[in-house]
Formats: structure tokens, C-alpha cells, sequence
RNA sequence: GGCCGGGUAGCUCAGUCGGCAGAGCACACGCCUGAAAAGCGUGGGGUCGACGGAUCGACGCCGUCCCCGGCCA
């Protein structure tokens, strides 16, 4: 039985710097390679919106999970749990760490923790999404819940449509309630493996200037082209979350008639980014197994203290 | 100078017949188990351009003035 490898997490809202400290950690160690926990990163094609990596970036430390998929597929967060968690084992076989860097709080907790997701069948969820999309559909579906799983329906909202209609579909497959599936994403108990985990955090007005910075680099850096060049090989058939991704979403609204300019369609952009931020912010927080970093200048000031607590 | 339209929350704008000032976005706080860069909840915010008038009561009606836009001269 050899020791149990104890894997690294950093996390943190949008734009914080987690990527590039992850590089310099592990180019500082000989013995981490990066597994992003990013829900957009897995797109091939959507490098410059996303913050992928560069080339020389991923030749000079190793990354998983990024580049897994065509525009075209649905990702989700059970197709990412099941391959990192395989990245982390194959990581761990040649006896290397884990340094998971993602800001996608769900895909982070589904990997480290023992999330299981009861399946899913689209054509249930259709006709239940179907129904709440009537007039007075959606008191009358939660209505059904509550009849069906109280402990379910007292922990969503009854406006919240989309988790009432999951919540139900899992109900109609399973037989059984969808609050017996687990205690919930906020349990933040053990983990399936040993992992340290880490958050950036700098100053709202510091990260709103380096989101508006971002957002304006990607756009210098081909953003519109890169979006074009998708749109032009893909069309209607990018998939229903690619679409999803900040930057993406606007320019493709931009470049369908439905966004007078690309300047509004970069200002939004910026503000759903910073809304997205704040989410992130929230479902960390929570979290009582990070461990913050702060600082309220350039992200790399963390680096020392960061390679102090990960040193081995 | 004349005519017309407008001035209401940080922004864009609703506001019916005169009866306690509204929405979206933004902001703040928060939720979260197969779309999560998604979805959703709560909250703080107002000299309704200014002054005067009629009215029990005015964002609304009347008068004067200020500001913005358009058309005419």
C-alpha cells in the first residue's frame, strides 16, 4: 500500500491569476501536472475567450482536460467529473500530484467530493420542461414536487423552473426523491482523495479592473475572428452550452443581427463576467476546506506563500 | 424666434380615468447535485427638471421658466 498522494486544488473567481500561478507552481515542482477544472476549456476551438493555456504553456507543463471535445457536444459536469477523475489516477500511477485549477465551482466539487448524479433522460426532462413552460406551469410543477419530494421542494425555489423540472425528471426515472441523492453541494465534507486546497483572493474593484482588462486583451487578441471562424465552421450546430461562454455568447448575438454593435457586445461581456465573478465568489466562500490567499495587487505576490504550503 | 416630442432609480424606459412610485439592467446580500461561463431568490435606492396655481388629493391638470432632441424660419 504506497502512501496516499495528496493532490492540490486553487481555485478563485474569473480573471484572479489562477492559471498562470498554477504554471509557476508547477514548473517550480517537478512533480505537478495541471487538470483544469474549467467548463469551457474542454472546447476545442475556443482558446482566446476561455484563457486556455498557449501552446508553449501546455508543452512546458502538462494539462488534462482541456480540448476534449468539438463546439458542437454538450460537455457536463458528469462527463468532466468522470475524466478528471481519471486524469487525477493517472497522475497519481506515476506518482505525481494533482493540481486541479478550475472556477467552475460545481465541476470542482463533483471531482473532489462524492457527488453522484442519478442519470438523466431527455425526453422526461423535455415533457416536465414542457409543462412548466404553460401559463401557470411552474406553481403547477412545483406543486408536483412538493407532493412528490417536500425535502426536495423546501430547498428550491419555486420560481426556479429549471432545478424544479431536474428535480422531477429524477424523480420520474429513479422512483425515488431527488433528496435522497445526497446531502447536497454544501456539505463540503471529506473528500474521495487527499487534496489541499487554495483560493485567490484580491479586491472587487482590483478584479473588476483586471476583468475589463481581460476582456479588452481578448479582443485585441482576435477574440471577433476567433468567434467568426467558429460561427463559420459550426453555424447552428455549436452546442447548447459552448454557446454559453461569456464572449462567445455576445459576439455570436453580435454577428446573428441580434447586437447593434461589437462594442455593446463587449461591454456585455465585461458585466456578465463580473456577475459570473460574483457567483464564484459566493459558491467558494462557503467552502471551509480552502484555504484564502489574498492580495491586494498582482495575483503573483501569492506564489511563495503558495509553494510554502504545497511543498512536500 | 415658431411648432412638435421629451425631462421619473446609477443607466434605459413604463406609469391607464388625478388616489401610497414601477420594470429591466446595474449594485448589495444570498441559493445551488446531469445547461453551472447555466438557473434562481431577497434587498437598498426617487426633491417624478424648477417654481407657482386650481383640487380633499398631482408624476399626471393649468401657467411661467430651465434643459435635451427634431422640424420650420
Amino acid at each position: 500500500m504506497t502512501t496516499a498522494t495528496t493532490h492540490l486544488g486553487l481555485v478563485g473567481p474569473t480573471a484572479s491569476g489562477k492559471s498562470a500561478l498554477a504554471l509557476a507552481v508547477a514548473e517550480h515542482f517537478d512533480d505537478v501536472e495541471i487538470v483544469s477544472v474549467d467548463s469551457m476549456q474542454v472546447y476545442r476551438g475556443l482558446d482566446v475567450g476561455t484563457a486556455k493555456p498557449s501552446q508553449p504553456e501546455r508543452a512546458a507543463v502538462q494539462h488534462h482536460m482541456i480540448d476534449l471535445v468539438e463546439p458542437t457536444e454538450d460537455w457536463s459536469v458528469v462527463r468532466h467529473q468522470a475524466a478528471a477523475r481519471a486524469a487525477v489516477a493517472d497522475i497519481q500511477s506515476r506518482g505525481k500530484r494533482a493540481l486541479l485549477v478550475g472556477g467552475t465551482g460545481l465541476y470542482v466539487q463533483a471531482v473532489i467530493d462524492d457527488l453522484r448524479f442519478p442519470g438523466e433522460d431527455r425526453g422526461v426532462r423535455a415533457e416536465i420542461a414542457a409543462r412548466a413552460a404553460q401559463p401557470g406551469g411552474v406553481p403547477a410543477v412545483y406543486d408536483e414536487l412538493e407532493r412528490l419530494d417536500p425535502a426536495a421542494a423546501a430547498k428550491i425555489d419555486p420560481k426556479n423552473a429549471r432545478r424544479i423540472v431536474r428535480a422531477l425528471e429524477v424523480i420520474h426515472i429513479t422512483g425515488k426523491p431527488f433528496s435522497s441523492f445526497g446531502a447536497g453541494v454544501g456539505a463540503c465534507g471529506a473528500t474521495m482523495f487527499p487534496v489541499r486546497l487554495a483560493g485567490v483572493w484580491l479586491p472587487r474593484t482590483v478584479l473588476a479592473q483586471r476583468i475589463a482588462a481581460r476582456v479588452e486583451a481578448m479582443r485585441d487578441t482576435g477574440l471577433v475572428e476567433e468567434v467568426e471562424a467558429l460561427v463559420r465552421r459550426h453555424g447552428a450546430r455549436v452546442s447548447r452550452t459552448a454557446r454559453q461562454a461569456i464572449g462567445y455568447n455576445e459576439i455570436i448575438s453580435f454577428l446573428e443581427g441580434h447586437m447593434p454593435s461589437v462594442d455593446d457586445a463587449f461591454e456585455r461581456a465585461v458585466r456578465r463576467t463580473a456577475t459570473f465573478a460574483r457567483r464564484q465568489r459566493m459558491w467558494f466562500r462557503r467552502d471551509p476546506r480552502i484555504g484564502w490567499f489574498g492580495t491586494s495587487d498582482n495575483p503573483g505576490a501569492i506564489l511563495p506563500a503558495l509553494l510554502q504550503a504545497w511543498s512536500r
